[in-house]
RNA sequence: GGGAGCGUGGCGGAAUUGGCAGACGCAGUUGACUUAAAAUCAACCGCCCGAAAGGCUUGUGGGUUCGAGUCCCACCGCUCCUACCA
């Protein structure tokens, strides 16, 4: 810049010092060409070194890229520059997850193609990553909507199908009115649809499911050895696959006299068998074939027409909730309790699910507080049969002979701790969850052969249909004769169409040249399958692919997904908990099952970055118009403030608020830094430090440099980059008090050098561009940073020869003596005792703890 | 209702895992340079009392220990996830 006027003088402007000025936006336009043209990012060729494969979550292209994504890639390069600094083979691919449907929605606005739309934004969004300096190997980038990628997710598809885990069922699914689709359970999120917020209704439709629930005990199981991921994501995956140990359980239905067991049994899970002798009533729910079977013909049946339809009024997201009041009506019909031989009336209710368990459920109103408000509610009895041993009630029970059918004082329902009472022989047994009680009981039903313990997952079979254009067709064809059939594997891909007019309203479903086909059977006309796969199944796999990005002839090979997999840093967002990172681990597995690998799990440790907030706190949103642009700070500071900053003002997995001040701080710090190195490379001379007739300041800053290396290559082990950051700004201060004491002539010229080389090196994966620019202009380097070691550090020389220790008296600092480091305990405690003996006068000392190196303490009364 | 996690200066956050709390940075105060401002540089910067010596301090209360931000128990507060799942 010139001092007067503020304009930016062309080539290299420097002060009065020859120190030249540093300027940004100049040296990463130049290294990013030089990069690009050398194409120093290609994956290393695979060589004896250990590898490692750090993945970031590729993006969905819906526009260019937001702090998120810039937060999450500057986390995922600087672990990957490093790696190869470290002497890793590195895999660091970068790709997009482009199929979706806003797309479509763009599409159908802008009057253009899906296609165009998103090529348009992934080109964008891989402008940008070019201007940050992300160090991707170009040869990896994967476009999930190209051909060549899509046609392997048909492949195993159909090797899905061919082993049963992928079919076809028609059962009620959720449909989001405004996506004009289906979605899958998980999509389904706090009731609404995951991507626009419309309430789904539940419809009845024949859909494509992959049998993922076949693995729910190995992916509930396999998160136990999953120790690089963190403990929220496994309890979330461990809770939504939901796995209930109980029992089922056969009752009887009663024959019309309400008193006689007919041959008929109806079957309940419950994880509460300890509970059965408190069954006041039975429960179904109302879109029950059952409950519309009992009720047909009779009195009861116009009650019953008129919960149902109420309940289908009401939307899945006011039916959810603990708080809404439970209606229903009674089916005029009982079962037989099969322990007590006792008659409970069926009921027919709108708390109680269809698609969980058996559909079907016993009433304890003692036991459980939803059964508890409906018996409240309906006036049916509240047995009691579980109680504490101190409660008066259990001492009036325990022996009872005939049944207490009620206690009115009760106004909620039994805590799951507590004792039998009026169980028969099973009184006085401890109750509750996996107690003595459950076990007793479930054996006497199996013996009795009316019950069975059993396992409940609440995960459900993943739905993948979706009835949109923009995605990967389901290569399959519906023959009327030979019914499913797959489309044989050389006519793979089933391409979609470009031609689509989607503002004119066109689908698959009613684009003959697409579903127009020949049954691959038997030759007559057929119908293809026009629902294409959701997109989480272009997800699942895209980082197998990755190692093998142009096999023609399978998915990847299978040596070289066995050599980089499984991936070792994967970061991104924690909203993948469930969705993105369950299907992954669950599509692994059928790979595996598929002899495609060797291998359980795809990722072996887990960053699950946090949110960049606005300067308030709150969530950066469009709506909101809160949004900071990345290019707000490349703009002013460059890319390598913006990564310095995303990295240093947080730890990467916690939230952070965005601060402009922070930025602008450093951005000064990398100014600092550049003049301090500048200054250092003026006396620099790459040749080995003589420490032995080193000054004593040239012996303190050779210790800080072995610091700082040691704390950073710790840092950067655990990714706590701004603890490791911290330690470089430590160095620099350093350097600049060395600078600052001793004047030019006299500086140690290899010490120079090395103070220099490390500050570059150990920046260089956290601001490539300004490390490359001193790399080369100001130590002479001809090889690039990028693959220059990491900076090694001697333990011994990190340590100081003298020692500050804390002396103690009965736990209170007192006073500081200065020790040699290897200094004995007695000398310690000799010392440590003189200098305090101000405060241990006239006591009686106890005893002295030493921590050599550290403290000691004196304990003195 | 169930589960997970967190609580440290004005702020973001450190603390080598039981050993000197507050690293590093932001903000702030004072000074130097400047006609002035910005930028830069230097010093200070948890709270209280004080002339000094000192005392207090990691949400609150208790415990273990020579020693606790860190471990144990109880309570208070916050955040996230999940939910008529039988």
């Amino acid at each position: 810049m010139c001092a007067e006027c503020d304009t930016k003088i062309p080539g290299k402007a420097s002060d009065a010092f020859g120190i030249p000025t540093y300027d940004a936006h100049t040296i990463e336009e130049k290294w990013q060409k030089v990069w690009s043209e050398e194409n120093v990012f290609a994956t290393s060729a695979v060589s004896d070194k250990p590898k490692k494969y750090v993945l970031e979550m590729f993006p969905y292209p819906s526009g260019d890229l937001h702090m998120g994504h810039a937060r999450n890639y500057t986390i995922g390069d600087a672990m990957a520059r490093q790696a190869r600094m470290r002497g890793f083979d590195v895999l660091h691919p970068m790709g997009f997850d482009a199929f979706g449907l806003p797309a479509e929605n763009a599409a159908i606005k802008h009057n253009t193609q899906a296609s165009a739309w998103t090529y348009k934004n992934m080109d964008q969004a891989i402008a940008t990553m070019r201007r940050m300096g992300f160090s991707y190997d170009p040869n990896t980038l994967i476009k999930t909507c190209d051909p060549e990628y899509y046609k392997w997710g048909q492949w195993m598809f159909l090797k899905m199908w061919e082993k049963g885990l992928a079919y076809r069922a028609t059962s009620p699914v959720n449909w989001c009115p405004s996506c004009n689709t289906v979605l899958a359970n998980e999509q389904v999120v706090d009731g609404k649809c995951w991507r626009c917020g419309s309430i789904p209704q539940k419809r009845e439709l024949s859909q494509w499911y992959l049998r993922i629930t076949d693995y729910a005990q190995e992916l509930l199981d396999g998160l136990d050895n999953l120790e690089g991921w963190p403990e929220s994501v496994k309890q979330m995956q461990r809770n939504w696959i939901g796995r209930s140990e109980g029992a089922e359980i056969k009752f009887a239905l009663a024959a019309d006299d309400g008193v006689t067991p007919t041959d008929r049994l109806i079957t309940v899970f419950t994880t509460r068998a300890d509970t059965i002798f408190g069954v006041s009533f039975f429960v179904l729910p109302p879109e029950s074939p059952l409950a519309a079977e009992l009720v047909a013909g009779t009195e009861y049946e116009a009650a019953y027409l008129e919960l149902k339809a109420a309940t289908e009024r009401v939307s899945s997201v006011d039916r959810q909730g603990s708080e809404r009041e439970k209606n229903g009506v009674f089916s005029g019909r009982y079962v037989i309790n099969p322990l007590t031989h006792k008659p409970a009336p069926i009921w027919i209710a709108d708390y109680i699910l269809m698609d969980y368990g058996t559909g079907a459920v016993m009433g304890v109103p003692c036991g459980d507080q939803r059964d508890f408000d409906f018996a409240r509610k309906y006036g049916l009895p509240i047995p009691p049969i579980i109680c504490e041993q101190d409660d008066p009630l259990y001492e009036e029970l325990k022996d009872q002979k005939d049944m207490v059918i009620d206690n009115v004082s009760w106004d909620h329902a039994m805590a799951a701790e507590g004792y039998l009472v009026q169980s028969g022989e099973f009184t006085g047994l401890k109750g509750g969850k996996h107690s003595e009680a459950v076990a007793a009981i479930i054996e006497k039903l199996e013996e009795l052969g009316i019950g069975k313990e059993t396992v409940q997952f609440r995960l459900r079979d993943w739905l993948i249909s979706r009835q949109r254009y923009w995605g990967n067709p389901i290569p399959m064809t519906h023959c009327d004769c030979c019914g499913d059939v797959p489309v044989p594997y050389e006519e793979l891909p089933v391409q979609l169409p470009a031609s689509l007019d989607l503002g004119k309203g066109e689908t698959l479903a009613a684009y003959a040249p697409f579903y127009e086909t020949t049954c691959p059977k038997c030759g007559k006309p057929a119908h293809r399958i026009t629902d294409t796969m959701d997109t989480f199944t272009c997800s699942s796999w895209y980082y197998l692919r990755y190692c093998d990005p142009h096999n023609s002839e399978l998915p990847f090979a299978k040596d070289k997904a066995n050599h980089w997999m499984p991936v070792d840093n994967y970061i991104g967002g924690i909203e993948h908990a469930i969705l993105h990172l369950l299907y992954s681990r669950f599509w692994t597995r059928v790979c595996r099952d598929l002899g495609l690998l060797n291998f359980d799990e795809p990722f072996t440790n887990l960053l699950c970055q946090g949110m960049v907030k606005d300067e308030n706190g709150d969530v950066m949103s469009k709506s909101k118009g809160n949004v900071v642009p990345p290019s707000s700070v490349i703009e002013p500071y460059g890319a390598d403030t913006m990564r310095l900053a995303i990295l240093f003002i947080a730890p990467p997995e916690k939230d952070f608020d965005w601060d402009p001040k922070a930025v602008a701080g450093c951005n000064r710090f990398l100014k600092r830094a550049w003049r301090t190195v500048c200054t250092l490379a003026q006396t620099a001379k790459d040749e080995p430090f003589e420490i032995q007739n080193a000054s004593k300041d040239s012996k303190a800053l050779w210790r800080e440099i072995n610091r700082c290396i040691q704390k950073c290559t710790f840092d950067f082990d655990r990714m706590q980059f701004n603890t490791a950051i911290a330690a470089i700004m430590e160095l620099a201060n350093a350097a600049d008090d060395y600078i600052a004491a001793v004047p030019a002539a006299e500086r140690d010229e290899a010490l120079s050098f090395i103070c220099a080389s490390s500050l570059v090196r150990a920046l260089a994966p956290i601001c490539p561009h300004w490390a490359e620019e001193l790399w080369h202009e100001q130590l002479g380097q001809t090889t690039f940073v990028y693959c220059a070691p990491w900076p090694d550090y001697d333990e011994e020389a990190a340590k100081a020869d003298e020692v500050e220790i804390a002396v103690q008296v009965t736990g209170k600092v007192r006073t500081h003596i200065m020790m040699p480091r290897e200094a004995a305990k007695d000398e310690l405690e000799a010392a440590a005792l003189a200098a305090a003996s101000r405060w241990i006068e006239g006591k009686q000392v106890i005893k002295v703890i030493c921590v050599p190196g550290s403290l000691v303490n004196i304990v003195a009364k």
